[in-house]
DNA sequence: TTGTAAGCGTTATCAA
DNA sequence: TTGATAACGCTTACAA
C-alpha cells in the first residue's frame, strides 16, 4: 500500500494541492477549508516526503552537528539540550561524528549531507583545523564552544572559570597549588578551552601573589587516568595543596586515591572541578558550573534563527561560569 | 552559480542523461562514452543531487546508526570501524542517538529520517523496548550486540566471556569471588549483556565447586564509580580475592584503589576485565577481548547485503571473546 | 549501447 | 483565498 502524498489530502479534502501545502507551511488559508485540510491529513495518516521538500526548494528543517568524541556527561547534557530545543522548533538533529580528520576528506568530497541541512553546528572543534579543510559550511554555521570572528558562537568564558577556582582555593587558605589537566595538542580536533581555564587560574594566582609551578601542571586523560602516582604523591607530602581539576573527571580521580589514603577532602587538601557533572553533587565536589543546558538551547536557538531570519550581523553568546560551592574547598 | 545537474554533464559529454545516470550507478556503458562522461563530471565539479535521487527512487546510500548514550571506548571504536566499513562501500552513516523514550517517539510521530535510510542499525539496544514502540523499521535492520529470532544480529557470546573469566580467576588460586558491575534494568535501553557476562562467571564457577554469593556482586556506575567503599573492604579482608569487572571501565576503579592501598594485582588479588580497551595494555590488566573492529565491520556488511541483495535467511553471527592474559590474573 | 520521456512529491508563481 | 501548472534533478522503463 502506498503512502498518501498530498495529492490524495487535496483529493479527500476537495481542495487543490497548492492549499494543502500552503496549510503544511503556514500560508493563509481560510479557516474552515484548514480544517478540512488537517482532518483529512489524519484521516490518511499523510506525512510530507523530505526528499520531495528538498528537490523543490524546501527547508530540510534539519541541522548537522559536528560532534567530537564523547567522553564525559557534558558532551552528552549538551547535545540531549540542544536536540530538545531544536525539536520544539520542529528541527532535526543530524549527527556528524568527527573520527577523525579522515572523515573531513569524506565530507569535503560528499558535502550531500551538509547539502541536505538547513545549517550546521560544531561542538567543541578547533576551527583552524575545520575551515582548513576548506569543505564548504555555508552561511548557517554556529560555533559550540569554540570562537571565531566570523562565526556565531556560543561559548563559556574558560579565563573567568580558571580564576574563580583559583579564588576559591586562595580563600581556603592553600599554600601550594596544582592543576590536573590534559594535554589538548594530541587531540586533533581540540579547541583551547582547556588552555583558557589553566590560564585564567595562573593569572589570579598571579594577582593574590601566588604561583603556578611549572611541574605543579599534572596530566591526565579521560580514558586512562595516568595521573594517580603524582597525585598519591601530592597528596602525601604537600600540606593542605590546592588542586584545581580542569573537568570533575579528574576531580573523581583525586577523590578516590584519596579516600583510599585516608585524607580528607577540605581538610587535609582542597579540591575544585569543572563542569557541575551530576554525580558532583552526591560527592560534595565542589566545582565550577557550566550551563550546560542553557548552552545547549542557545546554540539551537541561534542556528534556527540564523535559518529563518538571515541577518547581516554576528552574536557571539558568553555565558558565565558559576562557582558552585561543596565540601571538597 | 548553480550547481551542474545531470543534464550539463550530458551536454558536456554529448550523452543523454540516462547514460549519465547509468555511468553514476553502474549500468552498463560502452568504456569509450563512459570515459567521456567520468572527464564531465570531474570536469564540471558535478554531485549527484541526493534528494532527487531519493525522490526518484533511488537508494540513499545511507544507513541509520541508533546509537545509545556514549560512555566507553567500546562504542566510540565499534563506531568508528562501522563507519569505515560503510564508507569503504560508498555508503552513510547517519546517527540516531537514543536519549530518551522521547525520542522513539518522535520517530514514531515523524520516521522521515528511517525513510532516508537504506537501512539501520541498532547498537546494543533493547529490543523489546524498540520493538513496542511500533515504529516500522522496514526489513533492512541489523541488531549489533542484542539478539532477536526476526533479525539479523551480530553479537559476543557473553556467557562465553564469564565463562573464561572465571576459569582464569579459579586457575590463579582465588578463593573467593567477586564481580562489579553495573545495574542494568535503571536504564531503558539496555541490552542483557552484562547479565549473560555475570552468568556465564557464575555457572562456571559452581561447574568448579565454587560459588558467587549474592553480596559479592558489586554495583558501580560508569560515570560515578560508587562502589569505591566496598571495594575497599573487599581489598583489605579477603585473602587474595578473585574479582570479574564485567566492563574494564570498573577494573580501573578496582587498580587505582588498590595502588593507594599497596596492594599489588596478581599477587594480593586477582583481577580480570572486559572488553580489551587501548589502555589495560598499558595497565597490565587481563582482560577479555571483544573484537570490536571486526564486529562493527561485520555489522556494516551484513545491512550492506541486505540492502544490496534482499535474501530470505536471517544471519545471526555470534563472536567469540578471548582472553588476554596480562599481570592481574 | 543509447536516448526519450514519464514519473517521484513537493514548493512557488501566477491567474483567477 | 484558492487552483493550475511549471519547476526541482534524478531513475527507470521502453524504444530505438
Amino acid at each position: 500500500m502506498k503512502k498518501p502524498t498530498i495529492r490524495d489530502v487535496a483529493r479527500l479534502s476537495g481542495v487543490g494541492i497548492a492549499t494543502v501545502s500552503r496549510v503544511l507551511n503556514g500560508g493563509s488559508v481560510k479557516l474552515s477549508t484548514k480544517k478540512r485540510v488537517i482532518w483529512a491529513i489524519k484521516n490518511l495518516g499523510y506525512e510530507p516526503n523530505t526528499s520531495a521538500r528538498t528537490l523543490a526548494g524546501g527547508k530540510t528543517r534539519r541541522v548537522l552537528l559536528f560532534m567530537p568524541e564523547v567522553r564525559t556527561e557534558f558532551h552528552w547534557r549538551v547535545m540531549k539540550a540542544f536536540d530538545d530545543a531544536l525539536d520544539s522548533q520542529n528541527y532535526e538533529m543530524v549527527i556528524y561524528p568527527m573520527f577523525s580528520g579522515k572523515r573531513l576528506e569524506r565530507l569535503y568530497n560528499d558535502n550531500s549531507l551538509l547539502r541536505d541541512s538547513d545549517g550546521a553546528v560544531t561542538f567543541t572543534m578547533n576551527m583552524d583545523f575545520l575551515l582548513k579543510s576548506r569543505i564548504d559550511f555555508g552561511r548557517n554555521l554556529v560555533l559550540f564552544e569554540s570562537q571565531s570572528d566570523d562565526y556565531d558562537c556560543v561559548y563559556l568564558d574558560n579565563v573567568l572559570g580558571g580564576r574563580l577556582a583559583a579564588e576559591i582555593l586562595i580563600e581556603n587558605g592553600a599554600k601550594e597549588f596544582f592543576t590536573v589537566t590534559f594535554d589538548e595538542r594530541n587531540s586533533l580536533l581540540a579547541t583551547e578551552n582547556f588552555d583558557k581555564r589553566q590560564v585564567g587560574f595562573s593569572k589570579a594566582l598571579e594577582k593574590s601573589g601566588y604561583r603556578l609551578k611549572k611541574e605543579n601542571t599534572v596530566y591526565s586523560s579521560f580514558f586512562f587516568e595516568t595521573a594517580h602516582e603524582r597525585i598519591v604523591e601530592i597528596l602525601s607530602e604537600c600540606d593542605r595543596p590546592g588542586i584545581f581539576a580542569l573537568a570533575d573527571n579528574f576531580a573523581l580521580e583525586i577523590l578516590q586515591t584519596a579516600s583510599a589514603m585516608k585524607k580528607v577532602p577540605g581538610v587535609d587538601f582542597f579540591l575544585i572541578g569543572y563542569d557541575n557533572q551530576s554525580w558532583t553533587e552526591r560527592a560534595g565536589l565542589t566545582t565550577i558550573n557550566q550551563p550546560m543546558e542553557d548552552m545547549g538551547k542557545k546554540a539551537a536557538e541561534l542556528i534556527v534563527q540564523k535559518i529563518e531570519n538571515p541577518v547581516s550581523y554576528l552574536q557571539p553568546v558568553k555565558f558565565l561560569p558559576e562557582v558552585v560551592r561543596r565540601k571538597t574547598a
